[in-house]
DNA sequence: CTCCACATGTAAAAGGTTACATGATTAG
DNA sequence: CTAATCATGTAACCTTTTACATGTGGAG
C-alpha cells in the first residue's frame, strides 16, 4: 500500500491559487479579484490568464473540483472548490515545508548603487520620488490595517501580513531620509529638490 | 533629424550588467562573482547562462565592446567594455527613467496569510524558523557594512544599499516578534517552540 | 451610446533557472 | 588523487506577462 502520497512538487503560486480557494469556492474571475485585494501587497497580482492554467493544473491534480454553472444574464462561470485532498496538501504545504528565500528585487536600489553613473542631484532626485511613494503606501497599508483591527482570531493571519507591509514600509521611509541625508553631508551644495512646484515663492 | 537617439527598450536587468560593467571591464564569469557579492541583495544573482546572454544582446546594442584576450594556463577569456554610448544610456537609465515598483513575493508571508489552513502551532513554529534566518541576515548585513563604513564619496552608493537592507531586516525582527506575541496573545495554551534542542532539561 | 463589469480562454513572447557539456590548472 | 577555480556556452524547461479574441447586460 502506498504510504501518504506526496504528489506535491507544485510550485508556491500553485498553492497561493489553492490557498485562496479555501476561503470558498470560486470562479477564476473571482480569483483574479480576490487575489489582487489580499496577497498582492506581498506575494503577486496573477494574470488572468495564469489563473485559469493553474485552475487546470490544480483539477488535473485532483486539488480542486470543478463545476460548470449556467447563467441567463451573464457569460457561464466554472466554479473551483478545494478537494479534502487539497486542503491537506495545503495544510502541508503552509505549516511544514522548507522555508524559502522572498524575491525582493528592487531596480530603485540597484539605481541606487549606480547611482555615480548618474550623479548626486539625480539621485537626490530620485530618492524624494521614491519617499513620495512609500508614504503613499503607508497610508494605504494603515487604511487597510483599520479596516481589519484589532488583532481577532477571524483577520488574525491577514492583520499580520498587513502588519509587515506597514513595518517594511517604515522602515523605508526612515532609510530614505537618512540617504538624503548623507548624500547632502557630502555634497552640501546640492539642491534639496523638495516637491514644491511653487509658482510664487513670494 | 533624429534627435538624441533613445534605443532605450532594454528590460532592467540588462542595466544591472551594463551598470556592473560601468565599474570596469570585466568578463562574463568575473561579472557573475562580482554581481553575487553586490546587487545580489537587493536585486538578483544571475544565472551565469544569462549573464552570457545579455552581453551579446549588450555588444549587438553597442553598449558594450567585445575583446578576445587569449591565455595559455587558463581557458581564452572575453573581456567587456562599456563604451562611451553605454555609458549614456546608462546615466540616463540611472537619473531620469520612471521608477517602477519593487518585486516582492514573499512566500513566507504567503504562508503567513494561509495560516489558518495549518493551524497556530505551525505558523509559531515557522515564525521562529523565519526569526532566526533574518537575524542570520541582520548579522551578515552588518558585517557588510563595518567593512564599508562610514559614508564616503567611495563608498556611498554601496553603503546606502547596505543601510536599507539593514533599515528593513531590522523591521522585519522587530514584526516578527510582535507576531508571535499577537498569536500567543489569542492562543495563551500554546507552545513557545524556542530552539532548544536541550536534551537535559536538569 | 458608451463604458464598465462580467467571464473565459489561446497564443506568443519574454524572463529566468537548471541541466548538460567541456576541459585545464592548482591547491590540498 | 580529488576538489575547487577558471571559463564559456547550449538546450530544455518553467513561470509569467502581454496581446489577442469574444460577447452580454446594466449604468450613466
Amino acid at each position: 500500500m502506498p504510504a501518504l502520497q506526496q504528489t506535491n512538487n507544485l510550485p508556491a503560486t500553485s498553492f497561493a491559487v489553492l490557498g485562496l480557494l479555501s476561503f470558498g469556492p470560486m470562479s477564476g474571475y473571482d480569483l483574479k479579484q480576490f487575489a489582487d485585494r489580499s496577497i498582492s501587497h506581498f506575494y503577486w497580482s496573477p494574470a488572468k490568464s495564469q489563473i485559469y492554467s493553474e485552475l487546470r493544473r490544480l483539477k488535473q491534480a485532483g486539488l480542486v473540483t470543478e463545476q460548470h454553472v449556467q447563467q441567463q444574464t451573464r457569460p457561464d462561470k466554472r466554479i473551483y472548490e478545494i478537494t479534502e485532498e487539497g486542503r491537506n496538501q495545503l495544510a502541508g504545504w503552509v505549516g511544514h515545508s522548507e522555508l524559502e528565500p522572498a524575491v525582493f528585487k528592487s531596480t530603485f536600489l540597484l539605481r541606487v548603487f549606480l547611482g555615480r553613473a548618474a550623479g548626486h542631484e539625480a539621485l537626490l532626485h530620485l530618492l524624494q520620488q521614491h519617499l513620495a511613494q512609500e508614504e503613499a503606501m503607508l497610508a494605504h497599508l494603515q487604511e487597510a490595517q483599520e479596516e481589519c483591527s484589532p488583532y481577532s482570531d477571524d483577520s488574525l493571519y491577514s492583520l499580520l501580513t498587513i502588519r509587515a507591509g506597514v513595518h517594511i514600509t517604515e522602515a523605508t521611509i526612515k532609510w530614505s531620509h537618512e540617504a538624503i541625508a548623507a548624500i547632502h553631508s557630502l555634497h552640501p551644495d546640492s539642491q534639496t529638490h523638495t516637491e514644491t512646484g511653487a509658482l510664487d515663492p513670494a
